[in-house]
RNA sequence: GGAGGGUUGCCCGAGUGGUUAAAGGGAGCAGACUGUAAAUCUGCCGGUGUAUGCCUACAGUGGUUCGAAUCCACUACCCUCCA
């Protein structure tokens, strides 16, 4: 637990903690805040239905560590309450409600990727479950009364909602109430979210004030987009990463994986995450940045932040090795170090369907798919083109390819 | 409580009795190209050893009909207006 007092400047702080923040309510209360010498209590809430971390994540947990490096505590609350009602930021439909195993399994995984990034040393974990569940109808209703339905509507997605016909369930409404108290509960000096929080994080000060204490300062986040955004006249276009739009790099991905997908991004994006993500500092990207426009490969810088990336999620070597082996797979286009490997029991003496084995592998989602994988020049087999679709394989091992990402060596055994 | 509108493939969305495995777009997949798993172009895009065949599919159930995503009834869910 930190306790005693913090030494580095509070300019020198506000500096820190300012660059990269979309949002800070306000300023001045987090000097005063900051003034105070105290290690502050800095609150962030996670969902513990969405136990996958990504890079987008991360933008948050570099901006927590950050606090914690200038030696604040972080509170990190796992909502395992308020997953039942299930946080309508963003969303345009009601969430289904889930189990309560999911979200203690939630939480674990959730946490175990998070402290990837947090100090765990200057970390308090705590379920709000603790005191939401304690409350009872009166409660709820006192609560509830603090709040009216035209501050609530202001609310972008529920006029967005409310706007094109879509339901708004009345317990959505209770959300950014039960967010708020949480931070009555946990004495909050400061809580930081996505900018899609904002409006959440606000109430938290209301409610706070409501409840005799001083309000939280709120902190922003920028949302990272995700790797199939785009950049056009300087402005990043694409939506934000998440898993549900397969646009994400999740943090515990195997490193070839991350790497290849950081390579995938656009070279636009790429100073995007630079920014976000990256541990250089503004002045270091600005020079790879120069570098860049006189001539240098950009590949090169991007090939650098994977590295980093990698390191930082996985190790060194790691990220060294993913490197080694993207360049191999995709640069030079040579058989990948390492594929999955499949036996595939032969059905009858005299071979097998070549298509029949390729969905029996994995490396089609059907016969039919296979099928026109092959059709469509995809498919080799140790290392030959194949395109007759009516081939048939012997027993025996065999490096099967049925596109550029799909590679598996399988074995037919009689 | 009353009146009306809606529910189509992974998503959006056209389709009001046969020629509809269902237009179009997006996503996805493959090939070409590329420093790239980007962009672009081309093709594919329910299943079935390929069959002018069969099976599955237009919220669910039942019905009308030679024939239904399309008509009818009921059920579920969503929305609008009035109270």
């Amino acid at each position: 637990m930190a306790k005693g007092s913090i030494h580095i400047s509070v300019d020198e702080q506000i500096q820190q903690l300012s660059h990269g923040a979309q949002d800070i309510h306000s300023l001045d209360g987090l000097k005063e805040k900051l003034a105070l010498g105290r290690p502050l209590r800095v609150k962030a809430g996670f969902d513990p239905t969405r136990p996958d971390l990504h890079l987008g994540h991360v933008v948050l947990l570099r901006k927590l560590r950050q606090f914690q490096d200038l030696g604040h505590q972080v509170v990190f609350l796992v909502g395992d309450f308020t997953a039942q009602i299930g946080d309508p930021s963003g969303r345009n439909s009601t969430r289904p409600v889930p189990t309560r195993e999911e979200i203690e399994h939630g939480a674990r995984t959730y946490a175990e990727q998070a402290f990837k990034v947090l100090d765990p040393e200057k970390t308090e974990t705590v379920h709000n479950s603790t005191w939401l569940e304690a409350m009872n109808f009166s409660d709820v209703i006192r609560l509830a009364g603090k709040y009216t339905l035209a501050r609530m509507m202001e609310r972008d997605d529920f006029q967005n909602r409310f706007a094109q016909h879509q339901s708004i369930s009345v317990h959505e409404l209770l959300y950014p109430l039960a967010q708020a108290y949480d931070s009555v509960a946990i004495d909050a000096d400061v809580e930081l979210g996505g900018t899609d929080q904002l409006f959440n994080l606000l109430v938290g000060r209301e409610i706070m004030r409501d409840h005799g204490k001083a309000p939280q300062i709120v902190m922003t986040t920028p949302i990272l987009e995700g790797t199939n955004a785009r950049e056009e006249n300087g402005r990043i276009l694409g939506d934000k990463m998440s898993k549900s739009l397969d646009n994400y790099v999740g943090v515990a991905e195997p490193p070839l994986e991350q790497f290849g997908k950081l390579m995938s991004i656009a070279d636009g994006v790429m100073w995007r995450y630079y920014d976000l993500l990256s541990v250089k500092n503004e002045a270091e990207v600005k020079a790879l940045k120069a570098k860049c426009s006189e001539g240098a490969n950009p590949r090169d810088a991007k090939l650098a932040l994977a590295q980093e990336l990698v390191a930082h999620f996985h190790s060194e070597s790691a990220a060294r090795d993913a490197q080694e082996q993207w360049i191999a797979q995709f640069s030079n286009r040579q058989v990948p170090e390492s594929m999955p490997e499949v036996t595939v029991p032969l059905e009858q003496e005299a071979g097998m369907w070549l298509v029949r084995v390729l969905s029996k592998a994995g490396l089609a989602k059907s016969n039919a798919d296979a099928r026109r994988r092959v059709e469509q020049g995809a498919v080799h087999v140790d290392g030959t083109k194949v395109s007759d679709p009516s081939l048939e394989l012997n027993a025996g091992t065999y490096t099967l390819r049925a596109g550029k990402r799909a590679w598996a060596k399988v074995t037919l055994t009689p």
